[in-house]
RNA sequence: GCCCGAGUAGCUCAGUUGGUAGAGCAAGCGACUGAAAAUCGCUGUGUCGGUGGUUCGAAUCCGCCCUCGGGCA
């Protein structure tokens, strides 16, 4: 669809998705290739090395420089992407926190979810009212923070800063088609990926011996296909987990945008298919 | 044909000495402030293979039948 719209009026396509930033990852993030591309121009695709983990204040001040640097040649931004938070402090902006000291996020991010939590409930008890004893990435951020800053969450996210909702026109465009054709998406979508080469990244990325926690490491199909290539399960096991992976990862989008995003956000619920012009029109009035 | 084992939620399985069932996974719904393709919360789901019996009461005990494994001939 961005491409529809990109063909009526010179565009650059900006990725708003967290995995589809990675080098690493060409065929597994499902990046547009060359050719579906079509000599648009695209930013913020395979952009950050694998050994980085992105983040959404990261990704925001990218993107906020990838759409001046648009304006400025007259060209349309379009953000296309799934990762709903990225989008949200690019319009929004985000607490201002500092920089965390590597080596305190280092010792927190080996904590278990008890001793974690423990810990937060003695320097950050409002944090740990707050967060759920299991929701361990929340608890290791807060730990972090208060560790690192001297300060308590609450206390720097009484501010954000950066968003960019007041300076642009947007048109938004929330997509949520029927549940059951995109989950057949899915499956067909890693079904493709496989012969596109996903198992062959998977090994490359393997081979780089980078920490699993990373962001690339945690990607949809990684592990499993990792696991699958030493022999821990079957291709078919392998497959299915992935695509189980897959859907329940577009159930949780759907649960965003659906909830998350603005109730003036324009929607459309069900197949859009056939109406594309009509619904481009409409966006860009 | 005979012997043994199994048949309980969509799947894998628990279920003490009889009191009409419960875990994990899947699914549905939800949360989301620097890892977000992450992380987490809530919620069901059932002719307990069928049938007849014993019993106040059967997933549980008994008979017969069906299905699927394995063994013997």
């Amino acid at each position: 669809m961005a491409l529809d719209i990109a063909k009526k009026q010179p565009s650059v396509i900006i990725n708003a998705d967290s995995a589809q930033v990675y080098s690493d990852l060409t065929v597994l993030s499902a990046r547009p290739t060359e050719q579906e591309m079509d000599g648009i121009e695209h930013q913020l695709f395979g952009y950050i090395d694998g050994s980085e983990a992105c983040s959404a204040a990261r990704w925001a001040n990218d993107a906020k420089t990838a759409i001046a640097n648009a304006h400025e040649r007259d060209l349309l931004p379009i953000l296309v992407g799934g990762t709903g938070l990225y989008v949200r402090v690019l319009l929004d902006g985000i607490a201002p926190i500092p920089e965390i000291d590597a080596e305190i996020r280092e010792k927190i991010r080996k904590l278990e979810a008890l001793e974690a939590y423990q810990a937060l409930q003695t320097l950050d008890p409002v944090s740990a009212a707050r967060l759920n004893a299991a929701d361990i990435t929340r608890i290791q951020r807060a730990l972090e923070v208060i560790q690192s800053t001297g300060k308590p969450l609450d206390h720097w996210q009484k501010n954000k800063t950066g968003g960019i909702a007041a300076n642009i026109q947007l048109h938004p465009l929330v997509l949520l088609p029927p549940r059951e054709w995109l989950y057949e998406r899915c499956d067909l979508r890693f079904d493709q990926m496989i012969d596109m080469g996903a198992l062959e990244e998977v090994q490359r990325l393997i081979s780089r011996k980078l920490p699993s926690n990373l962001p690339v490491m945690r990607a949809i199909g990684v592990s499993e296909l990792a696991k699958w290539l030493a022999g821990d399960i079957s291709e078919e096991a392998a497959l299915e987990q992935a695509k189980t992976a897959t859907r329940q990862y577009a159930k949780r989008q759907y649960t965003w945008f659906r909830n998350q995003s603005p109730s003036e956000w324009m929607r459309i619920e069900g197949s859009f298919n056939n109406d594309i012009d009509s619904i481009i029109e409409t966006i860009l009035r």
